[in-house]
DNA sequence: CGAGTTGTTGACGTGTGTCAAAAGAAGTGG
DNA sequence: CCACTTCTTTTGACACACGTCAACAACTCG
């Protein structure tokens, strides 16, 4: 995570400043507003400048699945740059946003250039692989209260906490439940109980870790 | 996948052949015999020259979750390259294999060596992120029959069909269980309702799809 | 033939998704 | 400032898919 963190800023930072700044394309982007759809081909690639956006796959109208949050320094549409020629995954600013436009043709000629940057990019791929494996097995196989604490701590671990010790993020009910993987309602009396045990504590959107011990104890093996 | 397919085995047989042949390490494994667990500290990456490899990630005792199956000439140990200095995933051989092992250490500095080469391999890590994701989704949101049959057209489509009509790749039971993130028994009502339905057809551990047109409607929206 | 492994079916309990409705919250307009 | 929408949050009740347990059949293998 931290890496991640990391790596992304550092390179749109330094090794990608010449590029932004030679095909610069800064995006202003509405909340809610979508900036590609799943099924939309692939034109390019972007850079969170500004703001928290939402990756995610459609079901069936009003249910999807949250692969992922971005935030400040983040890339998103890298999937593109697989073999397919469209977007496997929407992405939803959850607020006002700026992001980066990069043309794809050019950013994979870059890539011949950059020999450094395609192996951290690589890493890269391979950690959020990972990272999508284990989700993978702690959905199948976790019960809805510990897909809900993995939510939580995997938020937790992205956008740290802020002095009051609330999450650095606030996501809406119906987001929280799709990145769980479970029913609006679920998830509610899911939170519920998290507060009748005192492990978190909520303020409107926010959210409190009490009692993290036992929060990773409920996603236990992972 | 036959994009996948193919990488592998260009890179493998073209591009890897020299730094094979330079530090050439066959290995022969038994049937069921693991190749790398959970845990174990990453040595190096495999490549698969005979026998059908299962990479998979332990639940609690007698309950795993399979994540993709392995053949000749596909990668194995790749998700090592990430930041992380162990295994996530273990993998073990379906039946007797030949794996080449190559040391980490050496394919990294090949990887600053061959430009193209990191490329590709990066490509082939999208791809692979972009199958997870799309797994992930159907496992949280299809039924089990959908995500049998997700499993069926899954294992169809990387294996391919012989002469006769079934599946290349006989997998046990228990394995297609944990492929399709479903219990034992579910699996073969599951199937069992298949057969009934005139969709697929068993003999024994193969499988032949018979109205394939059923089956993707099963994971409609796939 | 017994003992262990694998395949098969039945019965049961429950987690959780779905539907529906109540209770707030928040805007809208007279 | 009050009725009247409309939307979100919250709680209740229900049904059923599916995981678990247990018993049994079939089949290998020593």
């Amino acid at each position: 995570m931290r890496f991640k963190y990391l790596f992304l800023c550092t390179f749109c930072l330094d090794g990608w400043k010449p590029a932004i700044q030679a095909s610069k394309q800064n995006i202003h982007i509405k909340k809610g507003q979508l900036i590609f759809a799943e099924g939309d081909p692939v034109k390019g690639i972007y850079f969170v400048y500004e703001g928290n956006i939402k990756v995610h796959k459609k079901w069936d109208d009003e249910k999807e699945l949250i692969l992922r949050f971005a935030k400040k320094g983040d890339i998103l549409g890298h999937l593109g740059i697989g073999s397919g020629d469209i977007y496997p995954v929407s992405a939803t600013a959850l607020e006002a946003a700026v992001v980066c436009y990069i043309d794809m043709s050019f950013f994979e000629s870059s890539l011949t250039a950059n020999n450094n940057f395609v192996i951290k990019l690589m890493r890269f791929f391979a950690d959020e692989l990972q990272t999508s494996e284990k989700r993978m097995k702690n959905l199948v196989h976790l019960p809805v209260k510990g897909r809900v604490a993995q939510a939580i701590i995997s938020i937790k671990n992205q956008f740290g906490v802020s002095e009051n010790g609330f999450i650095n993020f606030e996501p809406a009910k119906l987001d929280l439940a799709s990145f769980a993987g479970t029913a609006y309602e679920s998830l509610f009396r899911t939170l519920n109980d998290l507060v009748d045990e005192h492990i978190i504590t909520l303020s409107g959107k926010s959210i409190m870790i009490k009692d993290e011990a036992r929060l990773l104890q409920l996603v236990a093996g992972n």
